[in-house]
DNA sequence: ATGCCGGGCGAAGCCCGA
């Protein structure tokens, strides 16, 4: 089972590019994030006849999550538990099935939290607490999980290619790397390094300054595993080639492979 | 680079992202 995790930064912008890469690499499953729509506004009628079912949870100009799969999907749920208030959407997860073994896949888009300290920052962390918590949650099933999608964390020095410019940016502060890694200690398996522990790698280039080009950009688009699903784990890849498209968004796909 | 690009919204220019 092969799945995906992208922020397309906007559906109805990027749509052409992703369902050309979809229609292509045929992943089974496809984690959303920024898809910058509400609910019924979702490309949902040209995923399924691309074969897939679709669980989205949108909102409208920003945030936005969605997944997709390959056969059914069952109990979908969105938000994360912990903040009535919060009506930010940046969680759904849901089970899907591959060749009949259950997985529970999360598409999260962790708030960014620029800039900090302030409230957005507040925010990041609490919300790295909720999400906390429900892998606590989902861990105390026993079962495979997979939690993926833009993490909005660089984990380390060797995930970044500049790493004068990021101090003290959000993405890179001491807390939000703590939060990350007290996350991962519950027992995580955070894919792509744990496959690749020497490899430097990016997700996301800035549109801006060449960075591109340059390959100024930072690793932050993660999937961390359940010891269930790590057991799993064949591969980790990134498609770095499609920042290189024409019009593309300013993340790539960060796929992981696991065993049927 | 407290935004250089790019998207949303909405029809100019601001908000937001990382």
């Amino acid at each position: 089972m092969r799945i995906w995790t992208w922020n397309v930064n906007s559906i109805k912008a990027h749509f052409e590019q992703v369902s050309e890469w979809l229609k292509v690499e045929k992943p089974d499953v496809v984690c959303l994030q920024e898809i910058k729509c509400e609910t019924p506004n979702f490309p949902a009628a040209a995923f399924e006849e691309m074969g897939y079912s679709c669980a989205v949870h949108g909102q409208k100009t920003y945030n936005g999550v969605a997944l997709l799969a390959r056969g059914k999907i069952e109990n979908v749920a969105t938000g994360l538990a912990g903040d009535e208030a919060d009506e930010q959407a940046r969680f759904i997860s849901a089970t899907v099935f591959g060749n009949g073994r259950p997985v529970t896949v999360a598409s999260l888009y962790l708030p960014n939290g620029n800039p900090a300290p302030g409230p957005k920052y507040d925010y990041k962390l609490a919300w790295m607490k909720r999400l906390k918590a429900k892998a606590q949650e989902l861990l105390a099933t026993e079962e495979a999980f997979v939690l993926t999608g833009d993490y909005n964390v660089i984990p380390a020095l060797a995930d970044m290619k500049r790493p004068e410019a990021w101090v003290n940016d959000a993405l890179w502060l001491a807390q939000s790397r703590a939060a990350f890694q007290e996350i991962e200690n519950l027992g995580l398996t955070e894919a792509f390094r744990a496959l690749h522990p020497n490899e430097v790698a990016y997700s996301f280039w800035d549109y801006q300054a060449g960075a591109w080009p340059k390959n100024n950009g930072i690793r932050i688009d993660h999937a961390l595993l359940s010891p269930q699903a790590a057991d799993r784990l064949i591969a980790a890849r990134i498609h770095r080639d499609a920042r290189g498209h024409e019009k593309p968004s300013d993340h790539v796909p960060v796929e992981i492979e696991l065993v049927d």
